[in-house]
DNA sequence: TAAAGTAGTTTATATTATAAACCTAATTTA
DNA sequence: TAAATTAGGTTTATAATATAAACTACTTTA
């Protein structure tokens, strides 16, 4: 309890922690309802979903919704791992 | 209790967050003190100080110990207020 | 069929964090 | 007492990161 743990420069960052907690409270989520939910632009929704992806923290698939694309993403047991870590190690910046 | 509120981008770092969680539990912290804790190169926290310090989060008094120079740091109230807010915030991410 | 819209990706730029190099003064060692 | 070492920083250059602008590919509407 004596020195700051480090946080995962992956999840301390703001969209991608909103993207992760909105990931923590649904089965899937897709990228225009991510895109609305956080207020991102798609350019850099799109770089950091793919940074969470390659983490292995969320799952992406690219499917069809008619004849438009559509990205859906979900979270992994991965990135419910580093999420609850995440959030373990930052109590001890903010907690007294 | 929709969207996600922005995080105060200087308290968004985990070494500027390190310090303002020091200084929320002293009354002042010498910089080789806030050094150790946080594990920061001086450098690093030069800078980083520097920052919270034009915002008004904190308040810098260089003296001297002896014959060396001495820098001691405190958080003020709107540091304070910035804190609270900060973690306030941030429940929003990190809670269901 | 031309213009506008949807759902994204890629790339260029701005911002931020970090480390390396540097400074000044004091102290120790040879 | 001259040279190296240490303390306590600051400045500056570079690396990493976030963001926005521009672009792609396809679809719908006028």
């Amino acid at each position: 309890m004596d020195n700051f743990k480090n946080l995962d420069p992956l999840l301390h960052s703001q969209l991608r922690l909103a993207i992760m907690s909105i990931l923590m409270n649904v089965d899937s989520a897709e990228f225009v309802y991510i895109k609305e939910k956080t207020e991102a632009t798609a350019g850099n929704l799109s770089v950091q979903l793919d940074k969470l992806s390659q983490a292995g923290y969320i799952k992406i698939t690219k499917s069809f919704k008619g004849k438009k694309p559509l990205t859906s993403c979900s979270i992994t047991k991965v990135g419910i791992s580093a999420f609850e870590k995440y959030v373990d190690d930052l109590k001890q910046y903010i907690n007294p």
